[in-house]
DNA sequence: ATCACTAATGGACGATCGTCCATTAATTGT
DNA sequence: ACAATTAATGGACGATCGTCCATTAGTGAT
């Protein structure tokens, strides 16, 4: 921990000019995923990510210690965006109803904030090398423990209320988030005839069937 | 036409040995999923391929002109495999009930033949590279037309039976599709914490929420 | 101003990439 | 038996891959 870490956001920033290793990696990352976004990831080189940063070939090395590490570490940049964002957008009040927080997470996971032509080829790009690249693989799924607690939490109270069968809550929230990924798929395989509200209320649809009186809109 | 084609099946597979141009270009095709089944597509390299099919280097541009077009058409026929077996599977007698067919296409697609490791990685890896292959991108959708008319009748006739808010049908076919999808992500992501049983057991549930009375277990 | 230290550079390296083609081998037709 | 035809081979090719390191340049302390 140095004084700098101490100083005022603005201040902090200052290097900027020529050494400046944080933003450096950072730039690495950046433009590792814009790579990812643009040419697809077989295509994503040491030379077209170093060409995109601008920076110069022995970088990658140097602060990644090689190509695998950065897109792991670029990868899990993404994923942690991904989280920190949909928690920004469903941090509603203390007195939300449960249901209000169920929708808060699928309009959040629909929005476009999180959902759009550049998050979706990235993610897919990473889950489809997942399964040879195990590193990644540990930042390609949707099952994050956050989120699932945040609707299991909500289904259990909605749960309480009227009479359900057994893993009820369970299974809405594995549904729910089965459904947001079949979502994502219909994205990325047709972002022009893809409908966002169209989204929402089918999910709505499907949720107000396990749980009568709650989400019909 | 040569008269070859005119024998009998037993026949007609017999050169086998020395020369045979379309056993060979099959050989490249399932030893190109194979390689991107076992070691993922960023390293499936023209070398890897040859070597697993035991053929010789010039085959791929021989055959199919270069790797690209290699990829095309082990992506269409992986593609065609697919569709071929769930076709198979869901060809119950003109009598099944809708109920009964929607059930066949979840548990076809869920199932062991569909469903396993090799299929998964293949699946997601062709997806993966499909926004910057337009070529694949053809054949990585889950939206079959003749599967989506098969699921839509089915829920055409449930629908007919009961009183239900318009474009029910519609949203039940998508919602079917994207929660498959959603199991299918869900096994790649964990296959050893997977039941197929429990998965179809969740859709169903959510599917009796949107036809009380049918789909219940 | 000088020094010690570390960030950053960019070219060299061997390995591997995908393509292509001159050559060889197998088959067919006469 | 002898072309004619076509499948198949495997090495050569230039391009590009990812890694590494000797060198240069910027920074902060004295």
């Amino acid at each position: 921990m140095t004084i700098k870490d101490k100083l005022p956001e603005e201040l902090r920033e200052k290097p900027a000019s020529k050494r400046d290793p944080a933003a450096k990696k950072q730039a690495l990352i950046k433009a590792t995923l814009d790579t990812i976004a643009e040419i697809g990831i077989t295509d994503t080189s040491v030379s077209r990510i170093i060409e995109r940063a601008g920076l110069s070939r022995g970088m990658i090395h140097l602060h990644f210690g090689g190509k695998d590490n950065l897109l792991t570490v670029a990868a899990q940049q993404f994923s942690e965006q991904y989280y920190a964002e949909m928690d920004r957008m469903t941090d509603l009040g203390p007195n939300a109803s449960p249901e209000d927080r169920v929708l808060a997470v699928i309009e959040a996971d629909l929005s476009e904030s999180l959902l759009n032509p550049r998050s979706t080829k990235i993610w897919h790009a990473f889950r489809g090398i997942s399964s040879s690249h195990p590193g990644i693989a540990r930042y390609s799924s949707t099952q994050d423990e956050r989120l699932v607690s945040t609707l299991r939490q909500a289904f259990d109270e909605l749960e309480k209320v009227g009479c359900y069968p057994p893993n009820h809550a369970e299974d809405a929230t594995s549904g729910t988030l089965a459904l947001l990924e079949g979502m994502w798929v219909n994205y990325l395989t047709d972002m022009a005839g893809f409908s966002r509200e169209r989204s929402v209320d089918l999910i709505c649809r499907f949720l107000s069937g396990l749980f009568p009186g709650s989400f019909l809109r």
